[in-house]
DNA sequence: CTTGACCTTCCAGTAACTAGAGTCTTTATT
DNA sequence: AATAAAGACTCTAGTTACTGGAAGGTCAAG
């Protein structure tokens, strides 16, 4: 299957598809001509691949996720634990994001918004208080 | 003010405050002896680009508020556009990171976390339903 | 006068791609 | 058969916002 056929089937851009193989996430043959032949193993790895990185796991949770994956005898508690981790760091992110929202939508609700040079924004962000 | 001085004092590190020199956030005066001489104004543009970048503030966002914080004519609605824009961004990636969230929170949930092989979070990614 | 703490510049690396140039192969049309 | 378009290939460089490290100049203290 060619890189165009797989990019189609699994919702990623040649690009990054290349990028996986360039940095040793899959390892797909080669025809006579040169091109990629990707075989369904190559397809189903890189759709989970796919998957993985959409629910924010970096690239290096995946090549983890991935060798859990391909052994047979993996506990399922290491599993866990990265995704547990990835979890952690969801949720952390999440309350720095949430804090900054409250802070901003304060500071846009107090603004006039409107041709004056008086500006609540500018005078939090300036320190004044 | 040397820049040492200048980093405890705005909290930025100082190979970030010689960042933003080199992309033109900031332009310190020099010593005779090459060294970068700080004024209360670098020092208040410094705390403000701190504040901006805390709050998520792109780098270009920041120029653009800082060109705003320097022009006493703008309009205070321009400053609000680019917060609210902002703002918009930060929901954005809010319910991303929610839905992200529950998905991966039902998944380590699902999983015994023993040392059997048998993996819910495996099962899913791997597109099995 | 030397040690150590600063300061300087410049180069390289980070995460995860993405864009584009230049070239080769395959496929379709004339 | 010739040609043109589509699609494949590699390689370089750019993106964001820094960060680390090397090599070297400067300054204050003992």
């Amino acid at each position: 299957m060619n890189i165009s056929d797989v990019a189609e089937r699994t919702g990623l851009p040649p690009k990054t598809i290349r990028y996986y193989e360039e940095i040793g996430l899959i390892k797909p043959g080669r025809g006579a001509n040169g091109y990629r032949d990707f075989s369904e193993t190559d397809l189903h790895r890189l759709a989970f691949l796919g998957r993985a990185r959409g629910l924010g796991f970096s690239i290096e949770d995946c090549r983890a996720l991935v060798a859990l994956y391909d052994d047979r005898a993996r506990a399922s508690a290491d599993v866990k634990a990265i995704a547990q981790q990835h979890l952690d760091q969801i949720d952390h992110r999440l309350s720095e994001l949430t804090e900054m929202r409250a802070t901003l939508a304060r500071l846009v609700r107090d603004c006039a918004g409107d041709t004056r040079p008086d500006c609540p924004i500018l005078a939090d962000l300036s320190g004044r208080h």
